[in-house]
DNA sequence: GGCGTTCTAGAATATTCGTAG
DNA sequence: GCTACGAATATTCTAGAACGC
């Protein structure tokens, strides 16, 4: 039936939060959200930041995004189905204020790798571009002068 | 069916209520109405006066209010339907002069935490709306099919 | 006629681009576009990050955000009608390799004051409303399974 | 066409200020 | 004076859309 792309989002995230020696990405104590301190994610996945390489710390292993933005991989977690639940309470003592994302899927549980296969991209064009149909005024071109 | 933001006002409200490290914020007798003293609570969620962090001296918890101002928590609890008592037996504890202020709804009390999910904000568009859609093209037909 | 509220989006970004004490945000050369490098703004002006003291290193100054995401200040620039564009000409002097992000709007000049007043956030419900005036499909709830 | 990246917009809640009652 | 509410802006999470591979 279907095949999970082993260099799909959902392989490189299930391994991400798999790996030990990603510090930054990992399981919450119940096994069913993921946990992702994002300055830590920059610097160690990404490859952003002083000491880094320019392709992740964790080099050596086949993980890499074609992105330096944390953005792009929150957007994946969304086109995934992904949900953000609390917002960042992290404070530590040291001058760390790193922003911990917590995101979590129905389809993503440690102990059940087998759901992987359900995690989708959302379904594109949904509608016709209306507001092209209708001219909108607002989009227009931006139309910037010299 | 109905669920609650884990980081919404009525979330964010329970949390501090039924907190006993939070001393500003507590129910009264009856567990119907919620007593808060102002002053301490500017203090102590807030995060502003003497002492304060800046984040508020409840830190390390997950509670945070991107405001300094008590107003815009009435304003908060007015928008989710409490309405205030009169609080003409209020006697704290210590010497204080301060503010107390009670507030109710008929959704939170504190053997119901299953009304929560009954605690909205007031509906919007009454005639905000309306006179948006007017400004719109001509050509659409004004009236809404029934 | 139309007056600037001094604590609305553009009167901040007004004063941030054009204070020489603010280094992370400034003009091009030609005054037209404004730079923004992203990891010296987060440090300098939402106060995030080593040395920083909660509240922006440019304090003492009437400049406060109530976010620490950098994401809701790009979300001020397109609410205001800011685009972005393309920043391969972007060299920081020093070895950073922060982001550096260049946007532009017609109503914002280094010369011309006087267009402020023409910096008005974007309409809200323009697409929306037709949606649902013309009763289309796609409005339909997402259809919660069981 | 699917997938990933990126910029922009939608939608809901939150904050602020003014003011009616 | 004080409470409650309208309205505008601000913040946040999610989705749309365009483009490249």
């Amino acid at each position: 039936p279907d095949s999970i792309r082993p260099d799909g989002f959902p392989a490189k995230l299930w391994w991400l939060v798999n790996n030990p020696r990603v510090r930054s990405v990992c399981w919450d104590s119940r096994g069913r959200t993921v946990l992702i301190e994002e300055h830590l994610f920059v610097r160690e996945v990404l490859g952003v930041g002083p000491g880094a390489g320019g392709a992740g710390e964790v080099t050596g292993v086949a993980i890499t995004f074609n992105t330096k933005n944390f953005r792009s991989f929150v957007r994946q977690l969304n086109l995934y189905g992904f949900r953000k639940l609390l917002a960042d309470q992290a404070a530590p003592a040291s001058g760390n204020t790193s922003h911990l994302h917590c995101y979590r899927s129905p389809h993503f549980c440690r102990d059940r790798p087998d759901l992987i296969v359900h995690l989708k991209r959302q379904a594109r064009a949904k509608k016709a571009n209306l507001a092209t149909l209708l001219q909108l005024p607002a989009n227009l071109p931006p139309s910037v002068p010299g």
